[in-house]
DNA sequence: CTCGTCTTGTA
DNA sequence: ACAAGACGA
């Protein structure tokens, strides 16, 4: 690639690279557009702890990240470049680093969090050269997706066609073959002084099996799920016994160690290949989802916090501090939930039939919050991603801007009946149910004695008495919906 | 203004 | 069948 010197910098002119959730170097616009521009390259990654965000990293994402870091600096030093870490306030680090290396510019990926966004105005005012985004992790440009009207969308529908109708994402950029360094490289914290690891107890342990963070790791899954699963993708994705029913990509696609766009389009290929139409239009729907969970944060910063549709923030949730406790550790007596809750803690992920099912079963039999149960999972999930985690969780609160009626309660026996058929899933997770047949296993409180005897399982002693009544909880969040919504919606109109 | 449309359900 | 409108063209 032909190096303009006339632009911004000579050829030998340093630039910064500043690495937030795009740790990554194939496919990364920031990157090539600082090696066009510029001859130099400092990469940084600025763990910044010092203001009082509410999401900060929760424990399951900093093991994330220690292990994405940690692939990131051995990949840019077989590029002779190395990936410079400091911790603390981003705005005088970076200050500092472009004096310090004499950068003639900044260059980062475009995101579509409130707080970062914020801070990247902030780091712009602050350094005196210019800082220049590129899109990083979405596959549309958000000011791009608009309605006929020149608003934003809010239904998903209407967003997934109006991107459908967007002339195809760009083709993927390959890593580039060498990041050439200053004679000086600025130092680097330790990336094992930062404590990103849990200590004891380590909870890390099935964190291991399951996951490779890095752009290698990220790679591999894409192929692995490219090769045998995209065929028929919109069934087995709802599958919670096959554990690679779904691509897996969340946390690599979280912190950026692929590319929407590399997964577009390495998936559609693969497809044409396959002549799998189906699984390419459900596969390529779930990226528009992420895409338009990112577009929602973008134009409604408070997503995380409120809920998009004001009536909700009527409802009367329950403080329910035992029972929050026995659905975050797996012990509220209805299998597929616990099944699910104990996969979060375990793996760090939770499949995505089940986050549903367990979502609903808080919100509506528990009538918790879904604020609750938002900030459970952005702690517990690798792929915890403000966007993706509120726009789902305000989505099965029904108050998200799709129309998802607040009294289509899943019943948890009916779904674990359904999608976990075989019992599989729920075995595989809730062992001290192994020996019940199919039949009660979704159901135990139900079966009769003899069924319980001989499966030597005292329900109280092996394995909880479900904390609620499926139907009893089911009505009290239909009336609370009633009187609190529907009413309050009603009064306000009139 | 009207009309088609609306991720994932339950009884 | 139910239940609840709202979005967007």
């Amino acid at each position: 690639m032909a190096r303009k010197t006339s632009r911004s910098g000579l050829p030998g002119s340093v630039a910064i690279l500043w690495l937030r959730h795009d740790l990554r170097l194939s496919d990364h616009r920031a990157l090539a557009a600082a090696l066009d521009e510029f001859g130099l390259i400092v990469p940084v990654f600025v763990l910044d702890e010092s203001d009082e965000n509410r999401w900060a990293l929760g424990g399951a994402s900093r093991w994330w990240l220690h292990h994405s870091l940690a692939a990131l600096g051995a990949a840019l030093r077989k590029r002779q470049s190395e990936l410079v870490l400091r911790r603390g306030d981003s705005v005088s680090i970076l200050r500092d680093l472009v004096r310090e290396t004499g950068a003639a510019a900044l260059f980062c990926g475009e995101t579509h969090e409130p707080w970062l966004r914020s801070l990247t105005d902030a780091v712009e005012k602050a350094v005196g050269v210019p800082v220049h985004r590129r899109r990083v992790s979405t596959l549309f440009d958000a000011e791009a997706i608009r309605t006929k009207s020149g608003g934003q969308y809010s239904v998903y529908g209407p967003f997934a066609r109006a991107c459908r109708a967007q002339p195809e994402p760009e083709d993927p950029l390959p890593a580039p073959q060498s990041i050439p360094s200053p004679k000086r490289m600025p130092r680097s914290d330790a990336l094992d002084d930062w404590g990103l690891l849990p200590k004891k107890p380590d909870w890390s342990g099935g964190f291991d099996t399951m996951w490779t963070p890095g752009e290698a790791g990220a790679d591999k899954k894409l192929k692995s799920f490219l090769k045998d699963r995209l065929d028929g993708y919109g069934a087995s994705r709802n599958v919670p016994g096959d554990p690679q029913g779904t691509s897996m990509l969340s946390p690599h696609l979280h912190w950026g160690e692929i590319s929407p766009n590399q997964v577009w389009h390495a998936a559609k290929q693969a497809a044409d290949r396959k002549k799998a139409k189906s699984g390419w239009d459900s596969f390529s729907g779930e990226l528009l989802w992420h895409d338009f969970s990112a577009y929602l944060l973008r134009y409604n910063p408070e997503m995380p916090e409120k809920p998009l549709r004001a009536a909700y923030a009527k409802l009367p949730w329950r403080r329910d501090k035992a029972g929050m406790r026995a659905w975050q550790q797996g012990r509220t007596g209805i299998p597929i939930v616990d099944a699910g809750m104990r996969q979060l803690w375990r793996h760090g992920w939770m499949h995505n039939r089940v986050r549903m099912i367990t979502a609903s079963f808080l919100v509506k039999h528990m009538l918790v919050s879904w604020q609750d149960g938002e900030a459970w999972f952005f702690d517990t999930l690798v792929d915890a991603d403000l966007a993706t985690n509120a726009a789902s969780w305000q989505w099965i609160g029904g108050c998200g801007t799709d129309s998802q009626p607040f009294f289509r309660v899943f019943n948890p026996v009916t779904q674990g009946k359904t999608h976990d058929p075989d019992g599989r899933y729920v075995r595989h997770y809730v062992p001290e149910l192994k020996a019940l047949p199919d039949r009660w296993l979704h159901c135990p409180w139900q079966a009769p004695q003899s069924v319980l005897g001989k499966a030597g399982l005292v329900l109280g002693r092996d394995y909880p008495k479900p904390i609620l009544d499926l139907d009893r909880g089911r009505d009290r969040a239909l009336d609370a919906y009633r009187k609190h919504v529907r009413g309050a919606k009603k009064g306000a109109d009139a």
